[in-house]
DNA sequence: AGTGCTAGTCTCTTTTTGAGACCAACAACC
DNA sequence: GGTTGTTGGTCTCAAAAAGAGACTAGCACT
């Protein structure tokens, strides 16, 4: 009833925010999986090639194996990465992009490189407002 | 030692691993404010126009005012967003995006629009992987 | 016989998030 | 002039998520 309850996303989609649940919204249940703390950092090394569960671990020291393990899996839930089993002694878990995730990742690639570029004014940013909450 | 310890990043930044905490790389400080569970939708909101706290808080209801607090105050603390107090009676808070936020938007709004086109490819590889658990 | 590698899981603790009450100042209504 | 509503928050407590680290099984190498 609120007369600003229908809003245009910029993705052209219109998105009924009186109805706004984590499956309704695209924004917001496809986001929810890419916006975990580690899902960029590891779709960033797959992008590159595939690689072992063991080297990804290697590769990102300060993750636990347990959150590995489950952000590996729900990007495979999502279809962006693909998990294959090689019958080695011990077994082997290489994981890869998918299609899917190659796809996702070519605009996501970009908003990496504006993290890239802005690093410095974003960290500008933080030191002025810290400052001016002291004050 | 790891002759895989120094990868290079999509960005073109190169990423020493080895050190890797999320104040030395662009990717991992960035992005986990921008990752947040509630920060692209109020990005998304606040690059059409400005928007009063309380506006917000009605155009995204599930989000607690705790939480909308907190997001605000972060994405502010980047320097995405600039938060301007009028002394009205109760006096009210109005929210726009920064030039810095719009330039983040930018390539962020193709991630969003990804996310619009291929919500359905996501939700389908989710009843597959979910039925193949089950197996 | 002992050590190490593989890709995980299990448990416990700490951190983050969510739900909801509470706040002060003023405006409008009755 | 007392009640109600509105503003943008904060505070507390419960629930959920994340981090730390021990533990597993099967096999290879020494």
């Amino acid at each position: 009833m609120d007369n600003a309850a229908r809003v245009t996303t910029l993705a052209g989609e219109p998105c009924d925010m009186s109805n706004w649940d984590a499956g309704n919204c695209p924004v917001r249940d496809v986001m929810n999986q890419i916006a975990g703390k580690w899902s960029t950092l590891i779709l960033e090394l797959l992008a590159q090639r595939p690689y072992r569960f063991g080297e990804l671990r290697r590769l990102v020291p300060d993750i636990s194996q347990r959150m590995l393990t489950q952000t590996l899996r729900d990007l495979q839930r999502d279809g962006y990465i693909d998990r294959q089993v090689f019958p080695t002694k011990p077994p082997s878990v290489e994981y890869s992009m998918t299609e899917l995730g190659h796809s996702l990742f070519e605009p996501l690639s970009k908003v990496l490189a504006w993290a890239g570029d802005n690093h410095a004014a974003v960290k500008a940013a933080r030191v002025k407002f810290d400052a001016s909450e002291l004050g």
